[in-house]
DNA sequence: CTTTGGACCTGAACCGGTTTATATTGTCTG
DNA sequence: CAGACAATATAAACCGGTTCAGGTCCAAAG
C-alpha cells in the first residue's frame, strides 16, 4: 500500500465541503461555522492530511524558510563550536512556526555573493542570517537590493537601518584583562582573529582598552586566523620576543588550546610561567591540562533571539527587545599570578606542569550579572 | 527602484511567444527553433529573468531539496568536525544541480522521527541522509514508510535495501592497535562510544579483534558517550585499575585530548608512560602536547559521494560506484613504545611531560592505501 | 494536386494550496 | 410579511511554473 499524498481536494470531498471551507478551517479564518469547523478538522485527521508546503508557498508567496550562508572552509567550521550551538538555538525557533533553515557552505566570498543572489532569485527562503561580518562588508547592501530580509548575527554594521542581533563580545575580553590585571600580570599579548571581521577588531579593541584603563602599556598583538595552526604560530612568535609576555589573551578558544601546546612544548609551564585566555568555552576546553580559563556566550540563546528577530523582521512586525545574556568569564587553571623562571614562587605546586588536584579543584566559575 | 518579481508570462509577453515556449527554451527540450530559443533567452537574460522555485517545484512535485536532521545537543555537535566536512562536501554537489541542503537540528530520538514525519508531509525535501545509525535503528524503516528516498551514511543496516555510503572505519582501528602492538604494547585498552551506535560497535569490534590477531588478550573496555567528560571520566577508570593499560585507543579525538589530559593532570606521561590514539583527526589534534596519533577520513569526498548517490536515488538512477578513499592512520607523538614507570628508559626525554622537538619532529605521517 | 508527416508553436489543464467575489441561507427588524 | 443584514458556504481566479493535446505551416511524398 502506497501512501498516496492526500491533498485538500481529498478532504473537501471527504466532508461534503469545498477547497475553501477546508482552507478557511484549517487556519482558523471566520466564515465557517464551529461544528463544520470540526467536522472538517476531524476528515483531515482521518486521512492524515497535512497542508502541501508547495502548493502552500507558492499562493503566499513565502518559503517559509530562512538560509544561512557560511563562507568558511570544512576544518575552520568543524572546529568552531559557534554554529552547531547557533542553529540548534535557532531551530527550537524556526520549527515552532513552521520554518525550515537552508543552510549553504561555500568555500569564498564570490560564491557566498552568488549563493544569496540564488537564494533570492529561486524565492527559496524568506530571510537570511548573516554571520562573520566583516569591516565594510558588502553583503548586507547587497540583500538590501535584492530585498530579501536579513539579521546581522552581531554588532550592527554602520551606514543603514540593519537588523541586528549580538552578544557584545567586549565584557568578556575585559573581564578576562581585568582578571589577569589582578593577578599581577603586566605584559599582557593578545591573538587576535583576521581584522576584516569586525568580532576580531572589537576583542582586539576591548583588549587595548582594558589594559589602558588599568593604567598599563598595551602588551603585543598578532593577527592570527582563528585556526590552531595559527594560534600555535602566533604564541611562538610571541615567546620569541626579547621581553615575552607573561599572559596571552586569544581571540578564540582554539587558537589558545594550540598557543597553550606550544607553549607547554617549548618547556613554558602554563599557568606558572604563561598564563592563558581564549573565547568560546569550547566543548574540550574544561578538559584540558591545564583546564582553560575562557569566556562562555549563551550561543545557543543567541540563535533563538536571532530567529524570533528575523522572524519578526518577515513578518514585518516589531521584533520584541530580547536581552541577551552578557558573556561569563570561565575561571579555571589557565591563569596564574605572573612568575618568574626558575622563581622558587609557586609552592604547593609540585613541579612539571602536572598541577595538584587542589589547583584544579581551586578553579572557580565567575557568573557575570547573574545574581 | 523596488525589484518585481519577473515571471515565465513576462518574458513570453516580451519575446512575443507562449509560455511553454519559455519553458522549452529554457529546458532545453525539442519544439522550439534554434534562433527562437536564443529570443528568448535573450529577453530572460534582459530581464533578469530565473524561473522561481516555488511555481517549478509545485509543478514538478519536487522540492529540490534534501534533508539533513541531527540528533545532537549543541555541545556534542559543536565539538564534532563531522557535520562542518560532511555538509561542506555534499553542498557542493548539491548546489551544482540545483539542490539545497535543510539542516534540522533536534535533542531527542522522538523529534527526530517527528522531524522527518514533518519533512516528508510537507513535501520539503526530495531525500534524506541518515547519521548516526544506532543498531535496530527505527529509522530506516520510518523513512522507507514515508516513501523518502534515504541514504543512510556509514555502513548499510541489515534486514533491507537500504542505499548506504560508508568509509569503513575498522582499517583506521586497525591500524592503530596494529601500530601499538608493533611498538610492543600487550595491554591495550578502548574507550568506545555508546554501544548503541553501529559506528561505536565497528571500532570496538575492529579493536578486539586486531588485537586477538595479534595473539592478545583484549584490554579493558569502557563505553563512554564521545564527549570530552566521559573521555576524562574513561580514563580516570582506567588508570584506576590494578594493572593500568599502557596504550589506550578512542572511539574518537574529542575523547582521546580529554583522556591524555586526564592522564597528564594524573602525572601519567604521554607518551612515554602511556600512548595515545583518537579518531577524526580533529583540527586540533595535531597542535597538542604532545600531537595525538589519530585516524583521519575524507569526510568532505564522503559528503560529496552521499550526495551523488541520494540524487542520483531520487532520479531513480543507478548511482556510480563511488570508492572512499580508505582511512589515513596519522602516526605523530602520542605514541610511543611502553615504558615501566620510575623505568630508566626513554633517555634524551627532558623529564616531565615536555617533550624534546627532537621527539616531535619524528612523528611521521603514514598513508595507507595511498601509492 | 492532394495527402502525409514533421517541425514548430500555442491554448489549456494541472500541481495544491489561498483568497476574493458571490450565492445561499436563516434571523431580525420595521 | 417584506426587506435588510449577518453568517455561512462556494465557485472561480490566482500564485508561476510544466506538460500535453492539438493546431499551423511548409516541404516532401504519392
Amino acid at each position: 500500500m502506497v501512501t498516496t499524498p492526500t491533498t485538500i481536494t481529498d478532504v473537501a470531498r471527504v466532508a461534503g465541503v469545498s477547497k475553501a471551507a477546508v482552507s478557511f478551517a484549517l487556519n482558523g479564518r471566520p466564515g465557517v461555522a464551529a461544528d463544520t469547523r470540526e467536522r472538517i478538522l476531524a476528515v483531515a485527521r482521518d486521512l492524515g492530511w497535512t497542508p502541501s508546503l508547495r502548493g502552500r508557498s507558492l499562493s503566499v508567496s513565502r518559503a517559509l524558510a530562512v538560509g544561512l550562508v557560511i563562507a568558511r572552509t570544512p576544518e575552520t567550521l568543524g572546529a568552531d563550536p559557534f554554529f552547531g550551538a547557533f542553529i540548534s538555538g535557532s531551530e527550537t525557533v524556526l520549527s515552532e512556526r513552521g520554518y525550515a533553515l537552508m543552510l549553504q557552505v561555500v568555500s569564498d566570498e564570490a560564491s557566498e555573493h552568488e549563493s544569496y543572489r540564488r537564494l533570492a532569485a529561486n524565492g527559496r527562503v524568506d530571510g537570511v542570517f548573516l554571520t562573520d561580518m566583516r569591516v565594510d562588508d558588502l553583503r548586507p547592501q547587497l540583500l538590501a537590493d535584492l530585498a530579501l530580509p536579513t539579521v546581522v548575527i552581531g554588532p550592527a554594521p554602520a551606514g543603514g537601518p540593519w537588523s541586528a542581533v549580538g552578544i557584545d563580545d567586549q565584557p568578556g575580553i575585559v573581564a578576562a584583562v581585568e582578571h589577569l590585571v589582578a593577578l599581577g600580570h603586566r605584559n599582557i599579548a593578545h591573538v587576535s582573529g583576521p581584522t576584516e571581521f569586525v568580532h576580531s577588531v572589537s576583542r582586539r579593541d576591548a583588549w587595548a582598552v582594558a589594559i589602558s584603563e588599568a593604567g598599563l602599556l598595551p602588551g603585543p598583538c598578532i593577527a592570527a586566523d582563528f585556526s590552531a595552526q595559527d594560534g600555535a604560530n602566533a604564541t611562538s612568535a610571541l615567546l620569541d620576543l626579547a621581553e615575552p609576555p607573561t599572559a596571552i589573551v586569544y581571540a578564540n578558544d582554539l587558537m589558545a588550546i594550540a598557543g597553550m601546546s606550544t607553549a607547554i612544548g617549548r618547556g613554558v609551564e602554563v599557568p606558572a610561567q604563561l598564563s592563558i585566555t581564549g573565547f568560546d568555552d569550547a566543548p574540550l576546553s574544561a578538559h584540558l591540562q591545564p583546564a582553560l580559563t575562557t569566556v562562555r556566550t549563551d550561543v545557543v540563546g543567541w540563535g533563538r533571539a536571532a530567529a524570533i528577530q528575523l522572524l519578526a523582521l518577515i513578518d514585518q512586525v516589531a521584533g520584541p527587545e530580547i536581552d541577551l545574556p552578557a558573556p561569563e568569564f570561565v575561571i579555571r587553571a589557565s591563569t596564574a599570578p605572573p612568575g618568574h623562571p626558575g622563581d622558587p614562587g609557586d609552592p604547593g605546586h609540585p613541579g612539571h606542569g602536572a598541577p595538584s588536584k587542589e589547583r584544579r579543584g581551586s578553579a572557580s566559575i565567575l557568573h557575570r550579572k547573574k545574581s
